[in-house]
RNA sequence: GGGCGUAUGGCGCAGCGGUAGCGCGCUUCGUUCACACCGAAGAGGUCACUGGUUCAAACCCAGUUACGCCCACCA
């Protein structure tokens, strides 16, 4: 453990080297450990946003995180226990993609595990190499920790006052034990439920995508002008850009009020190349006005086809794979078979070109296909469009398809805090304009399996419908490994036996148990009363449709209540051009880069001055101003404990007698007040501002006026009770100062704390008002400011020194004004260096000098 | 097309009914006994636009424009 010795400042106090040496002493102290007080109201818990360790951190969570640091050191230095976990987001898609991409692999569930597999030591992303599932787990594991390692120093390096000992990772035992468990009840109560519907596909990633993962991106493309044919031959136009899924025709599709299509409605038309013999039906959702104004509808091109197939019942034409390719086998409805070796096997790209050479061929394209840029679905993070396929799928019931759910949700939204309040917009509009119900299966590796096995018939057949499910006290259970309750292995895949739930939940559906997951629901009973429902859910705005909206669900669903009370919501860090800062625009600031120039105090004092969902410009210049801040803290603190026979035990409210003293402890007592009632409204930036301010008024007018008495330089011996007046008021407004600006400046506020004091400033109290003299009139100090101000008026038009001497000055001003100034002639007169008397005029004008200074 | 937000000195922002504020930058001057990661003084704005309410509007109301975010639109 390093020294720590209290005494008096250094010579030359300086930033550099603070991160390191006190995050080291708050480890070893425990500062920051949550211990368990014995109720609930002396917690304040706050649900850490664990972030996704395989991206890269970049400014923008630099600032949101700072800002719950701020809220969480405001509330433990109130008094309260708090609790602040970290969690790491590990598991899941984003996880699985850096390990292909960092080792050069990729999972192949049918290969055997391989105990002695190494990584290639220079992978080659575009041949990777295929690994068993086991194999592919544990590269996951272990680039996982490492990711975490990198993450935990630099949130200790911006001086983050989570407990440590709270971590938690949402692919740990727990975790899974969590999610299954969760999961069961959701099964066990209907809210979770298993479908075959279609569902947005990622052919990409070969995986089933969710409602709230989905961004439309403009894509170019192409109208084909197609002619399917009337029994009779005569052509019949469509306009499409899939003309691919021509094989797909399930029905034609126009508006029933259509004039133009009357004829035709209740007909059966041919496609131009398959012989696929469809109806033509009316359909209100059919638009006239766009393209020839009647449809092709195919299984499944967007989701006006969804809506068709299952309102008009047609049936499922579905031919690309969940790999995107265009299935092998010919499909039975498909009469033209040669045709469709044509197709076969093709992704969709390919089967696009020979669906249209075809096309030409035939003669069915009427003229050249015309260019259109279209918005078409990808996932979030993926760069080929999303397809809509048909599959089996589990699903959590979000209010999407159920209006009484939609209704006790957004009573939910309603009934929390929001900060900043329009927020709550946000989540009403994602609330009121689902359209499905939650998808949570994917079809991947690494991430918490479903706790399911269901029994196969004698055919062979999986019987979805009765899941066979663990006991909780089971959980976790992997059905990949584990044998089904009632079975033996040795039945495993085999008819009259059962089969696994291959697949894994989303990673949301995780980390929508955060505050289940960090507070110890079903494993840790006095924690989880001790902190849940939690106090503070704080996150970018960017994730109210995700994982805030998600874990209301969950909570909703499991303990009939919020999550937590407050939701609080950090903007962004844009770039200087006001874009959003991505990886894919090269514009992402690398956090440690800035935080190695200004130092964490700086860094943290700009997060601070962005106001809760405010956007904010990444501005370099910004930082300085929180760097001279803290450089400003360590000099004029230094200041106050280097004045002779400096003794912080001698400090004390009681020798403050002094009218400018009392004034300036006045003021600074209702700083106190102003700003705390800011914090307790999670308004960190206007406290920091009303603290600011004062400080440097204090710096600048306080300091320079009562400078010469705080030295006491007039009495040989013992001080005068002026000098101690000085010194008492100069010492115990540093030592409240400290603490208004230890949430914001956390490692240069402990530096000087702890010149003098043994225990942390971070388990101090918060300064409150009855620390405070109230008897002081700070009219007083806005007088001496006005005086200031004509002083040194005078001193900077004459362009001299503010050394140089006064040789008289007139004073006039109302009656009781002046005796303000009266009161503090000595003070006065040592700041101004004046050397003749002053003339003292009373007037019922305002407040006026003139300044005569020497000649030079 | 719907919702939300934002428009104030060169830049970043505060003010949200009573004579335009702060920080950065800029100009001029000063200084080494807390601080050059310094101090002082100063220049700089018809508060996006158009109407309205009011004794009084940057602030309230209606509308317009621009920008940002979210959602819908995907034949």
């Amino acid at each position: 453990m390093t020294d720590v010795t209290p005494g008096i400042a250094p010579d030359r106090p300086q930033l550099e080297g603070l991160e390191d040496k006190w995050s080291a002493h708050w480890a070893d102290e425990g500062i920051y450990s949550f211990n368990r007080p014995s109720s609930r109201d002396q917690v304040f818990s706050i649900d850490t946003p664990p972030p996704t360790v395989s991206g890269s951190l970049h400014v923008g969570h630099v600032f949101s995180y700072t800002h719950t640091d701020v809220i969480a050191r405001y509330k433990r230095m109130c008094g309260l226990e708090v609790f602040y976990p970290m969690g790491w987001d590990d598991n899941g898609l984003p996880t699985e993609r850096r390990v292909q991409n960092y080792y050069g692999v990729r999972c192949d569930a049918t290969l055997p595990y391989d105990p002695d597999f190494t990584p290639p030591a220079n992978p080659d992303p575009k041949k990777q190499i295929p690994i068993s599932r086991r194999n592919f787990i544990e590269l996951c594991e272990e680039l996982t920790t490492v990711d975490e390692k990198v993450f935990e120093n630099l949130w200790r390096h911006l001086g983050l006052s989570v407990d440590w000992d709270q971590l938690y990772a949402t692919i740990s035992p727990t975790a899974i034990r969590i999610s299954q468990a969760a999961f069961l009840r959701n099964l066990a109560r209907g809210e979770a439920y298993l479908d075959y519907a279609p569902t947005m596909w990622d052919v990409t990633d070969s995986t089933a995508v969710a409602q709230a993962e989905i961004v439309d991106k403009e894509h170019p493309g192409f109208y084909h002008r197609v002619s399917f044919h009337q029994l009779d031959g005569t052509p019949v136009y469509i306009e499409t850009t899939r003309p691919e899924l021509l094989v797909s025709v399930c029905a034609l599709i126009a508006h029933p009020n259509d004039e133009r299509y009357q004829n035709l409605i209740g007909s059966t038309v041919c496609d131009p190349l398959f012989g696929i013999e469809i109806p033509v039906l009316a359909h209100h959702a059919a638009e006239m006005d766009k393209g020839a104004g009647i449809a092709m509808c195919c299984t499944f091109g967007d989701k006006t086809d969804v809506q068709w197939w299952r309102e008009l019942n047609l049936p499922t034409r579905t031919v690309i794979g969940r790999d995107g390719r265009f299935s092998r086998e010919t499909p039975q409805w498909v009469v033209n078979k040669d045709r469709y070796e044509q197709l076969s096997g093709k992704t969709i790209f390919s089967a696009r070109e020979a669906t249209v050479t075809m096309l030409r061929e035939t003669g069915n394209l009427d003229g050249e296909p015309k260019p259109t840029m279209r918005n078409v679905s990808f996932y979030e993070r993926g760069d080929k469009p999303l397809e809509i396929v048909a599959s089996n799928q589990w699903y959590i019931r979000n209010g999407g398809k159920d209006e009484d759910l939609r209704q006790a949700l957004l009573a939910r939204g309603a009934e929390m805090t929001w900060v900043p309040e329009y927020m709550q917009h946000r989540f009403s509009d994602w609330v009121n304009g689902l359209n499905g119900d939650w998808l949570i299966s994917r079809q991947r590796f690494f991430g918490v399996p479903f706790p399911i096995w269901y029994s196969l018939d004698a055919d062979g057949n999986p019987d979805f419908t009765n899941p066979i499910i663990p006991e909780e006290s089971a959980l976790p259970v992997d059905p990949m490994s584990e044998t089904a309750p009632g079975y033996t292995e040795s039945q495993r895949e085999q008819p009259g036996g059962f089969t696994a739930d291959k697949d894994v939940m989303d990673t949301w559906a995780t980390s929508s148990l955060s505050p289940q997951l960090a507070c110890g629901w079903i494993r840790d009973e006095e924690l989880w009363n001790l902190t849940f429902p939690m106090d503070m859910a704080p996150q970018a705005h960017d994730i109210i449709r995700t994982w805030l909206f998600s874990r209301v669900v969950r909570a909703n669903a499991e303990n009939g209540c919020l999550p937590w009370a407050t939701a609080t919501l950090s903007g962004f860090v844009m770039d200087p051009d006001r874009k959003k800062m991505s990886k894919s625009q090269g514009n992402v600031v690398v956090p440690t880069e800035i935080l190695e120039k200004y130092g964490s105090d700086a860094v943290r004092w700009r997060a601070a001055m962005a106001r809760p969902g405010a956007d904010s410009p990444f501005d370099e210049t910004q930082m300085k101003v929180g760097r001279r801040l803290a450089t400003k803290i360590l000099n004029a603190s230094k200041l106050v404990l280097n004045l002779p026979e400096s003794d912080p035990e001698s400090w004390s409210l009681d020798q403050v007698t002094n009218p400018v003293d009392l004034a300036m402890l006045a003021d600074l007592r209702q700083v106190v007040t102003t700003a705390t009632s800011f914090l307790e409204k999670y308004e960190y930036t206007d406290a920091l501002e009303v603290a600011e301010r004062f400080f440097w008024t204090f710096c600048d007018d306080y300091i320079e006026f009562v400078k010469e008495r705080s030295y006491g330089q007039d009495s040989a011996g013992t001080p005068s009770a002026d000098t101690l007046s000085a010194r008492s008021a100069l010492g115990i407004a540093l030592g409240v100062q400290l603490r208004l600006f230890a949430p914001y400046c956390p490692f240069v506020t402990e530096e000087v704390w702890r010149w003098w004091n043994i225990t942390s400033i971070h388990r101090s109290s918060w300064p409150t008002p009855a620390e405070l003299s109230d008897s002081g009139d700070p009219a007083v100090l806005s007088t001496i400011s006005q005086a200031l101000i004509a002083i040194r008026g005078a001193k900077s038009a004459a362009k001299t020194s503010m050394k140089t001497p006064v040789d008289s000055m007139i004073i006039s001003g109302k009656p009781e004004v002046l005796a303000h100034l009266k009161s503090v002639e000595s003070d006065l007169r040592a700041v101004s260096h004046l050397t003749a008397e002053i003339s003292w005029t009373e007037s019922d004008n305002d407040l006026s000098f003139e300044v005569h200074l020497a000649s030079p």
